[in-house]
DNA sequence: AAACTATTCCAAACTCTTTCAAACTATGTT
DNA sequence: AACATAGTTTGAAAGAGTTTGGAATAGTTT
């Protein structure tokens, strides 16, 4: 079993306990104690749980804060999202209401975030609870949430959206070009970002170099309604078409 | 058992009893009566109890303003917490429209659900996210996020609450007397809990023992506008003035 | 004085750290 | 593809340290 399998469970079982002793945790886990005892010294080292004489207890895990350097082992573009997203969180101005919108690319933009005189909506349950565990005033849509993206959506959604004025939004996209615009793969998705972004003054789409060229099935804006904000474009031809903030590299190189 | 879990059993019983013998708490607790002075000059030490000649009392103003720390309540009651989710989750039928109110006490519920053809709307960030994670159709309200419980409250919050019609809604609560009814710190969570509880044609509330006799600030509910679903209550005087349903140990144990 | 409670001390049980060899992974070389 | 090598992970064991329960002794209450 890997080590992050054995973690994994040993941090369910805390979830379902509480609290569990180095003998407990063997047991289920079926593994010796040694391990165990290395486990928890590592979980404790990142503040995933408390190690205490005998075993160890739970640390709340909806409040996760996750350090830049977490994630980015899990995805390619990582590095191009973190420096987007260090750069859109510096759009934010004092007394600004701020639309983020759901799915992993707006994630970064909240790790970055400083501004505490505004506020933040967004359709995201992740990115509600980094907000919220980031002590910033924070506002949910309410709606059915979309399984896979986690992404609370729908006609309730829609209806709750056209209510609220955004002074900025940053949104996520699957797919760029300048002739479809931003597509994504989920028609009621779709219409829900379509939607916030109607309410919005000043949009922003979020994309790294890789949503360039790609189409998906629904078009939730055209090329000319948001602003994009990426990292280096390899295919300079759409900057005819678009408006484009590239967030250069040497930009941030030393901060 | 670690102490520390120990130590925690030792304060609950004070709580509810408002004082203890060691003889008392070495019965309830199933530990010798050398282990429970030590840990009573411990936690006298750290200020959590004064101890007496012959055990040790808790100061007790009943009705407490201070929001219980969410990591240690996470520990406490584990396993009631289990049996009574378990329960909880029996009751669901098909067709349903059920109210999952946030808090710690209903995420057991989550994790026993099984039925499918039904719709679960909650006011918790992390209940949505176990809901989605196990594949049920799930509906979130809107509104704003209160920091310290992650649960979404507030005027908008209550305003969409009304349009809802739920067969089915399970609560959690800090307090339950008879005279007080269920009660909770938060004045505005708890306006959204009674505006939820009114929307709900069956009520339940989730209690784990510790709860009982306790005050809060801000009632939500009188004692009989809800059926209450707990383990075995220690005072049975409760059960006079009250509709309980005790989920005992040995209903589940051959599960 | 009798009954109860607190303190001190000790041995047994338990837990922690360190250490080491075996098993496993990853990588480079032939 | 097979092999060698270095690095990592694992489980077991030994010794140091901690916690526990009980017994003897000292103190307090009635």
């Amino acid at each position: 079993m890997l080590s992050q399998d054995r973690q994994e469970r040993i941090l369910d079982f805390l979830d379902r306990e509480g609290s569990g002793s180095i003998k407990q945790l063997s047991q289920v886990i079926g593994t010796s104690e040694s391990t165990i005892r290395r486990d928890l010294k590592q979980l404790d080292a990142n503040g995933l749980l408390t190690k205490v004489y005998g075993g160890a207890t739970r640390n709340d895990r909806r409040v996760r804060t996750e350090e830049p350097d977490m994630l980015k082992k899990h995805n390619l573009f990582a590095e191009e999202k973190e420096r987007i997203g260090r750069y859109a969180a510096s759009l934010v101005s004092p007394g600004d209401f701020v639309f983020i919108d759901g799915g992993t690319t707006t994630e970064a933009v909240i790790r970055y975030l400083e501004e505490k005189d505004a506020v933040y909506m967004t359709n995201g349950l992740f990115q509600a609870q980094l907000l919220t565990g980031r002590g910033f005033e924070t506002l949910v849509v309410g709606g059915t949430v979309r399984p896979v993206t986690e992404a609370i959506v729908g006609e309730e959604a829609v209806k709750q959206i056209r209510d609220c004025n955004f002074s900025l939004g940053f949104f996520g996209t699957n797919g760029i070009t300048a002739e479809n615009g931003f597509t994504t793969p989920n028609i009621i998705e779709a219409g829900f970002k379509n939607a916030a972004l109607e309410q919005t003054l000043n949009p922003f789409v979020l994309a790294d170099p890789s949503k360039f060229g790609r189409i998906y099935p629904k078009t939730f804006a055209h090329i000319d309604e948001a602003q994009i904000i990426t990292t280096e474009l390899y295919d300079k031809s759409y900057k005819n078409h678009m408006r484009i903030k590239e967030v250069d590299v040497d930009l941030y190189r030393d901060l």
